[in-house]
DNA sequence: CCGCAAAGTTTACGCACGTAAATTTGGGAG
DNA sequence: CTCCCAAATTTACGTGCGTAAACTTTGCGG
């Protein structure tokens, strides 16, 4: 069991240098003679000490310290954009902390406090979108660079910056190829909890409307108020199933977590195909490569979007406004990717 | 906009009293006469002012901060497991900061690093499992009080709790009902990434000698060394249904993931029910109630993880520890939670 | 109006470390 | 052996806040 040792002071002792020596050390391991540098790192070998983190940061510019806020850690979609942007992060030799905002507008302002009080070098927000309370990322963006993924905030805030997925391209390329290999798609949105919701949906009419066709919006009769997306779609469709309706349709759902719901639906009243290779009327279509989207049965035709992309372009503009310095008020830049078709069996 | 403040001494001067009444009205707003605490609530109110995490924990025995390791945040039982965490960690008014291993030793030692330099309170950890570094949490155990989740470490630590799932009663449950409700099962293990990868094996085997069974361990042609589960049993299972195996068996999976693997490889060889009401050959079986596995086709039977009372019990054993001071050496407990069948239609 | 306790203010130190300035040490060239 | 410069040491201050001690003000009853 190696000794354990709490400050500085103590290690240098241990050591045999002066603090200020050890300091320039942690520092920059160049920045003393090379016999000395062995000496301390033989030492610390043996020894079982690691600095305080408060106190190295309480006085240095920098934290490296960025933050992450995400809406919901058990909706797999925010699981990974998660890691696209840790990813890029530790790379860049950040630490990264995430706040989970539990779908709560109380848990997320608290953790953009927290995240004030750390002195984070910067955040990088997954708003939950229509619930959140714009004043509290008005007064975080005057404090902090912050970047926004994913979703949009109920009122736009000058100088911030935004990465998210092209879903006019998406839902068109989608729309598409429904149109080219079958009948036109109804479409069933997401509750509308974020600035992706109406932007699909109207995507969706658009690329109807380029076709020459008539756009169907399935209408909702369930509570869209929770973030249980599979339940919804669910007892929405079953009971248009039970009534006979839309049991040949093909459905655009505006993700993959609907489109799983509706599938469960289709199967509680016989809609899918029998077996493979068989034909059914039903088609469903999601959005975002869900990773058990391929695991279904069948597996479900939908658009992959570029986690990579705008996992490591958050964490570039990130930290483009971090380097900049005074940079709080430069313009904002927004960063929007296509998705990929997946073609599957389900449409 | 508020006008902005960085310091308490600034502040003080601001609303206009002295830095240490502040203080303590930040400690305990109680402890100063009600009209200063109104006078600072009103002041409050109109300024923009944090305070400086690092130097309030500076200073002070107990950050409020407790870590939580994770080995792979896009695996949903982790993300529920974490939520379970988070929840009564929140109530108890402590500040959770959460790490994900990625399925790296590394990262996982990273992490551990990063929880002893910050002075968190205790650490609540779900190990990577076999690959995990004993040296890493051994060290870990001698300078801060931890609780281990759901998996064992692969040498047992003296004075640390454990909290997880009775594997055995969990098995030996969905054992009793295959075998009551049609011919008994096989078994799909796991890659032997951590404890429950065994301990679910030999409880499969114990039950099936406790109902006079022969046990049959399906032996898994593929790469067990990775994380994605489903493709792993997809794999294993593709080619046993391709050459006519286990094509009318009853297959019960040492978690849901695999299971939907397996369920994935049935459907592309015709091996499920068509329809409903139709009754198959084929019997599949999971573990861990994934929240997916109810809108599966077919809805996935499996056994229920009591999350919320693990959650809990992790936090309630290291708040024990944290609060006891010296406990660090005190003997180690161990808490299991049975599990819920959850009957559907798979099996 | 006096006196006394409660509450607030002043002053000062501590936390663990970064870092600058002044001073001392050490090892090789001349 | 002396000189010299690089490198290390000593000393000291700053970071933002908790907190103790000594002193001063406030509020209220007698």
């Amino acid at each position: 069991m190696k000794q354990k040792i709490k400050t500085m002071e103590e290690l240098a002792e241990a050591i045999g240098v002066s603090r200020p020596t050890l300091s320039r050390f942690f520092q920059d391991a160049e920045s003393v003679r090379p016999s000395t540098r062995q000496k301390i790192e033989n030492s610390l070998e043996t020894v079982d000490y690691v600095p305080n983190f408060f106190a190295t940061r309480l006085n240095r510019k920098s934290t490296g310290l960025i933050g992450v806020i995400i809406p919901d850690i058990e909706d797999l979609f925010f699981a990974r954009l998660l890691n696209a942007i840790e990813r890029p992060a530790l790379e860049a030799d950040f630490t990264v902390l995430t706040q989970n905002s539990h779908g709560s507008a109380r848990l997320e302002a608290r953790a953009v406090e927290t995240f004030l009080s750390m002195n984070v070098d910067g955040v990088i927000v997954a708003p939950l979108g229509r619930d959140s309370s714009s004043e509290v990322f008005a007064r975080l963006s005057t404090r902090l660079p912050i970047v926004l993924v994913d979703s949009r905030l109920p009122d736009a805030l000058p100088a911030v910056d935004f990465v998210g997925t092209n879903n006019a391209q998406s839902i068109d390329t989608l729309v598409n190829y429904l149109c080219r290999t079958g009948p036109a798609p109804v479409f069933l949105g997401m509750p509308p909890h974020n600035s992706n919701s109406p932007e699909r949906e109207a995507a969706y009419v658009d690329s109807m409307g380029r076709l020459g066709l008539k756009p169907t919006v399935i209408e909702p009769h369930a509570d869209p108020d929770g973030w249980e997306f599979e339940a919804y779609a669910h007892d929405v469709m079953d009971s248009y199933f039970g009534s006979g309706r839309y049991v040949d349709a093909t459905i655009l759902c505006a993700n993959d977590r609907l489109a799983t719901g509706v599938l469960r639906a289709a199967g509680k009243h016989g809609l899918l195909p029998r077996g493979p290779g068989a034909q059914p009327g039903l088609r469903i279509a999601g959005h975002d490569d869900n990773p058990m989207s391929r695991f279904m049965t069948p597996s479900l035709t939908t658009a992959a979007q570029n986690f990579e992309a705008i996992g490591r372009t958050s964490v570039r503009l990130l930290q483009r406004r971090i380097e900049g310095g005074d940079s709080l008020r430069a313009e904002a830049t927004e960063e929007i990717f296509d998705t990929v078709l997946r073609i599957r069996e389900s449409a």
